[in-house]
DNA sequence: TATAGATTTTTTATCGAAAATAATGTCAGA
DNA sequence: TCTGACATTATTTTCGATAAAAAATCTATA
């Protein structure tokens, strides 16, 4: 019985018919990092990986290479790979850099976006914004419509490199962000920054959304503990 | 007679003892990219790369996964991979993301950067100037010893992502930087942007820095010139 | 001549076995 | 009990074969 864990051959779904396994691989185990399924630090077994996403080893190599450069898995050679750990010091430097390689994209995005995309970010904040709270994957779904927003923001700033480079170390930021207990991402759900980002933005003030956009990716002291926290049971 | 072109397990040299086979193949394609022997755009053939690398598929596979993320080769599923092209834009993008990542880098190092940094940084000034220019292989040592300036110059600034994206950026120039005509490089060895570079840096102007950098890094006409010529004869 | 369809050839993607290396366990001797 | 050599086991890395897909070629027909 092959392809249990995935799709069997050309699904309907976004993730694409023809996409090679390795493609598939690569995706649900980027995802799997991003949300925790794997855990930081941890050991990745080829045995065991072979079992969970049902693929030889060729796909399997390929993926992890990928992730390597991706910065979301660290390998040694000859002794195979771990999930990316999770460290104080590297959530200082992730974050410091995300902060300004979102104000660069941000800021050109200010500059260059036209009305179609004033509209495309009005529509992704109204879409974040109104989701309903009682949904059971309510955390899930906040999250995608999360990232939809931020990247409508930067959407138009116009340089490939840079948009590519802006979604990974947002997404590594946000696996730091997943590490914090319960509570505080109720409280994500309902802060002001992206209400004040989004005027600024369709005011084109620049300066505002620099601002702005410096203050929202923070280093926060809740995060920090839980990364304190989760350094004193070290893993496999 | 396997293993003709690496080297003959254990090499004293720094490419490393232990290295694996797909490292030294992901090595060896890299400066084969970054050097134009391998030429921008063309299709790469894994029959060919096996004869030419000398090495079975999956190492192959693995170091062009590698180079995908690392944006040195694209790869369409199913279809293969092929060398980044040159092309006019790409350059434009490339040149504005690394100008603003070289000025963040040299910020830091600038601040950060103590005694030891000093020293290492004018030695690797006199090691690029003091160069011989009679040396057959001058090119060649002066854009090593060249990039050994400039990295040097950002050492101090104390984020390993940011190194490492720094890098990855200035390789990616330093392709584009190749396909001018010969004359160009021998202006580039007698230019003053690197003394008047390493004074500032030295003397801690932080501002003065900044401005340097951003002026040396840029998009000379002789580059897009040598740019358009490439694009009118397309490649296989 | 141009074109659609079928056929062949070329090329890529995947698998499982085998080789190479690292990790672990065992045991004799100090 | 500790140490180091040796043997055993576990794991990674590589290879060659095979399946799947895409590209190229050919052919018959309008």
């Amino acid at each position: 019985m092959p392809r249990r864990s995935l799709a069997p051959r050309a699904s309907a779904a976004g993730d694409g018919p023809s996409m090679t396994l390795a493609g598939q691989v690569l995706a649900l185990m980027r995802n799997d990092i991003l949300e925790l399924r794997l855990e930081p630090g941890s050991k990745l077994l080829f045995e065991t990986l072979r079992e969970k996403y049902d693929v030889g080893l060729s796909p399997l190599r390929e993926s992890l290479s990928r992730l390597v450069v991706e910065g979301l898995v660290v390998g040694e050679d000859r002794r195979g790979f771990r999930v990316a750990p999770i460290t104080e010091e590297d959530f200082y430097d992730l974050a410091s850099l995300r902060r300004e390689i979102e104000i660069l994209s941000v800021t050109r995005s200010v500059e260059r976006g036209r009305d179609m995309w004033e509209a495309e970010l009005s529509r992704a904040f109204r879409h974040m914004t109104e989701l309903d709270a009682k949904r059971s994957d309510y955390k899930q779904e906040w999250s995608t419509r999360h990232q939809a927003f931020h990247e409508a923001l930067v959407s138009a700033c116009g340089s490939p490199r840079l948009l590519l480079l802006r979604r990974q170390l947002f997404d590594q930021f946000m696996r730091y962000q997943r590490i914090a207990p319960r509570h505080v991402w109720r409280s994500a759900f309902h802060d002001t920054d992206h209400k004040t980002i989004l005027d600024a933005a369709i005011a084109r003030d620049v300066e505002k959304c620099r601002a702005l956009i410096k203050t929202h990716i923070k280093v926060s002291d809740v995060i920090v503990e839980a990364i304190r926290v989760l350094a004193d049971k070290p893993v496999a």
